[in-house]
DNA sequence: CCGGTGCATGTTCAG
DNA sequence: TGAACATGCACCGGT
């Protein structure tokens, strides 16, 4: 049941660098994959990986949290330590079972590992039988009231650790809690598990960055986190800020540590802003660039085992656990976290990603990250844009070779480092958004690219490869890629110099342009309920989305630094508007999306939509973007979406928006014309319908008045009629397609305000000329 | 028939 | 060589 192993193995602190004999324990009801070990002469913490093998506890059982190692927060003794750990859903421990007092605070209030002593000494067992913390304390399920855990403390040799001015527990706590801690510093904590050992780890890192022999060890991670100096600095003022750098698990290459593809890689600058827009101490975990498998409609999220070992809360079972992910933006996602049975070991997987990763508009080749929160411990899940790949190849650094970095996080996207390094011509102010072991002049490391991160290019790279790149190019997610020319049209502007000559032909007037047209950026107009419009765009640079003038016309290229109208938002590092704003145009630019792409797909091959259905789109499209704080879905039906045309979501909008039956906008003299044209057409439908009847009346009474014709008794003269009547009705529909009459059913006065994303009052206008009659 | 689910299999890569 | 992972595919249930 209870497993101690001695091995012996190099202290990884480079001041120390002995090769320690150290005792490890197996069977952890913590996490699998990552147990502590610590150097008897220095104390550092190793983190092997050593499976947990001996016994598995399912959601079930007593243990600390996962997430924030939290326990014991009430301060009851008596409790054992132990706190049963009821919420899976990344918000951490729950409440003590024994004094039910709740299991929440602040890291510094939390007795860390070493912080206990003066409660582990209860716990001391002989002379040198120490608490090491997790390793003693949760070595054993346990339920209230156990104390066999006094049996499982065969730790030997600990004494020393004790003596060890290092592992004082202030001086934990305060390194540890210390609220200016920037949040670089977390993030080799991050690469323990539970964060372990706090103190060691940060000590070691300081140790490390103070030392440079330790910096030259090519086989130490501390190879690639920050520098001290970074670590204190301000993130934005240094160089390092941009730096993209992978951050490796504490040490080795045991079976479930970490691949350097999975180490999370963001840049300080990156974290900063995250950190700032959830207003959280974010502890990067790990990273996972999109497979297509990943990215598709599968909805089947990959995990690398090792991270979810290491990471996600422990499952027993197959089916898994309700696991609450929150996004950079906040928004809370829930998915399955569970496992499948795979050559006798496990696949893991998180289910139901799809909302999530179309949410944040990824595809394969993007990058998701997660993180954690702390203190709380919840699971913080951004992502990445991987870049184009004709950014990429033929610059120098990266040799051609696909990079996946990176516009960045949601909210926080910075694609310039890695753009810019990856082009040779570059002026020193663009090296600085060098990752600094890419930048030979900056910091001395004379790093080959291809070594970055202590690792290949190809191996970086590797779920990108020519299979992937094949499938990300002709997955169908991707071929939304592929601008049509119907969409060009929309970017396409008239050179800024130039006047159009206008030309009338056939009474229509065209504006003819000689210089060559300019290729825009594209832009989103929504409306706000007032009907004032708003125009926006994402920077190019930070892909933030900034509000501006409907008026404005942006190139092509557009950032945050050329917004001339708004100062307090021209700089990338300006915050973003607010959540509820973005996520309307958000929401937005993603049904434009669908919505062009539908359009192509739908009425371009037929025109299949009705004119009430065009006028559903309009008032749904009204009504959705007339109210700011309104869902995807409409507030008719909440399965229906904008465009929907069912009865339901037709009706006429109550309230807020409506438009005043004297309101001659297009939308509603639309409405007034459709609802005109089809009164005329029914009551012509009503006369034709009667002429025929009265036809065949007059036809059958003829033939009975003869009795020499024959009677058809398959003919039904009403159905005769009303298939003449739809054949003219049809006739007539085409015709008055093509001179743009549009036609429908609703009430004029019934149509809420309409909000347009660029161009769409045009689309909705040729849908309506190529809609039929109802 | 279609989409979801669970598992199997092929490929890649680290040890 | 075996573990990890991407993806194929059979099965099953719902429509």
């Amino acid at each position: 049941m209870f497993q101690v192993k001695t091995g012996s193995k190099m202290c990884m602190n480079a001041s120390c660098g002995s090769t320690s004999t150290v005792e490890w324990k197996k069977g952890w009801p913590l996490r699998s994959g990552a147990l502590a070990d610590l150097c008897f002469r220095c104390g550092s913490a190793y983190e092997t990986s050593l499976f947990c093998e001996t016994f598995h506890l399912d959601q079930s059982g007593w243990r600390e949290c996962y997430l924030c190692n939290k326990r014991l927060h009430c301060g009851c003794i008596a409790s054992k330590l132990v706190v049963e750990f009821m919420d899976y859903g990344g918000v951490g421990c729950s409440t003590c079972t024994n004094c039910h007092q709740p299991n929440l605070g602040k890291i510094g209030e939390n007795p860390g590992l070493f912080s206990r002593l003066p409660m582990n000494r209860q716990h001391t067992n002989g002379e040198n039988g120490m608490n090491v913390g997790k390793a003693d304390l949760f070595s054993q399920p346990l339920v209230q009231g156990d104390d066999k855990r006094e049996e499982f403390m065969p730790h030997r040799g600990f004494s020393n650790l004790i003596k060890t001015d290092r592992l004082d527990g202030g001086e934990i706590l305060e390194s540890s809690s210390t609220p200016s801690q920037p949040p670089s510093l977390n993030m080799p904590l991050a690469a323990l598990p539970y964060s372990l050992n706090f103190a060691t780890a940060t000590k070691k890192l300081m140790d490390a960055a103070s030392q440079p022999h330790a910096v030259q060890s090519s086989s130490s991670s501390i190879l690639q986190t920050p520098s001290k100096s970074v670590l204190g600095t301000p993130p934005g003022t240094s160089k390092s800020a941009q730096a993209r750098i992978g951050r490796p698990p504490n040490e080795g290459r045991g079976r479930s540590h970490l691949l350097p593809r999975y180490w999370p890689k963001y840049t300080d600058k990156e974290l900063q802003q995250i950190s700032g827009n959830l207003n959280l101490n974010i502890v990067p975990l790990f990273e996972k660039t999109l497979s297509a498998s990943d990215a598709g409609r599968i909805g089947r999220l990959v995990l690398p085992k090792a991270c979810a070992e290491a990471y996600f809360p422990p499952i027993s079972q197959s089916e898994g656990i309700p696991l609450k992910i929150q996004d950079v933006r906040g928004k809370e996602w829930i998915f399955q976290f569970r496992f499948w049975p795979n050559n006798n070991s496990r696949m893991y997987v998180l289910e139901g990603v799809t909302p999530c990763i179309q949410s944040m508009m990824l595809q394969a080749g993007d990058t998701v990250t997660f993180s954690r929160v702390d203190p709380g411990g919840k699971l913080i899940m951004g992502f990445r844009k991987a870049t184009h790949t004709k950014d990429i190849q033929g610059c120098g650094l990266t040799n051609g070779t696909l990079n996946e970095d990176t516009s960045s996080s949601g909210v926080t996207e910075t694609p310039t480092s890695i753009n810019a390094s990856s082009c040779p011509s570059q002026n020193p102010e663009e090296l600085k958004g060098l990752p600094e072991h890419l930048n030979s002049n900056h910091g001395g490391s004379s790093l080959k690219k291809s070594e970055v991160n202590g690792v290949k290019d190809k191996k970086r790279t590797r779920t990108v490869g020519a299979k992937s790149r094949r499938l990300l190019l002709h997955s169908e997610e991707s071929m939304e890629v592929r601008i049509t020319w119907e969409e060009t049209q929309e970017l396409i502007r008239p050179s800024p110099s130039e006047k159009p000559t206008v030309v009338v032909i056939e009474e229509h007037e065209f504006e003819e342009f000689y210089e060559p047209p300019v290729f825009g950026k594209r832009t989103i107009i929504t409306s706000k309920p007032s009907g004032e419009q708003e125009r926006w765009a994402s920077c190019d640079d930070c892909s933030k989305w900034r509000k501006l003038p409907v008026e404005a016309l942006l190139p092509a290229k557009w950032t945050c630094s050329d917004n001339v109208w708004d100062e307090s938002r021209c700089s990338c590092s300006a915050p973003e508007e607010s959540l509820k704003e973005l996520e309307n145009v958000l929401r937005m630019s993603k049904e434009y999306k669908k919505r062009r792409t539908g359009v192509s797909q739908t009425v371009r091959t037929e025109e299949e939509l009705t004119g009430l259905d065009a006028l559903a789109s309009a008032a749904a499209l009204g009504d959705t973007l007339g109210e700011e704080e309104e869902p995807a879905t409409t507030t008719r039906h909440p399965r229906h979406r904008v465009g929907c045309s069912c009865i339901v979501c037709i009706q006429p909008p109550s309230g807020k928006g409506r438009h005043n039956s004297s309101c001659l906008c297009t939308v509603c003299s639309t409405v007034k014309r459709r609802f005109k044209t089809l009164m005329m057409r029914r009551k012509k439908k009503q006369l034709e319908r009667e002429e025929i009847e009265a036809a065949a009346a007059a036809d059958q009474e003829n033939k009975e008045d003869g009795k020499t014709g024959r009677i058809d008794l398959n003919s039904d003269p009403c159905n005769r009629g009303e298939v003449e009547a739809v054949g003219v009705e049809e006739k007539e529909e085409s015709g008055k397609g093509e001179a743009g009459e549009c036609l429908g059913v609703a009430q004029a006065g019934d149509v809420v305000g309409v909000t347009e994303l660029e161009g769409e009052g045009e689309k909705i206008g040729e849908e309506s000329k190529g809609s039929k009659l109802i």
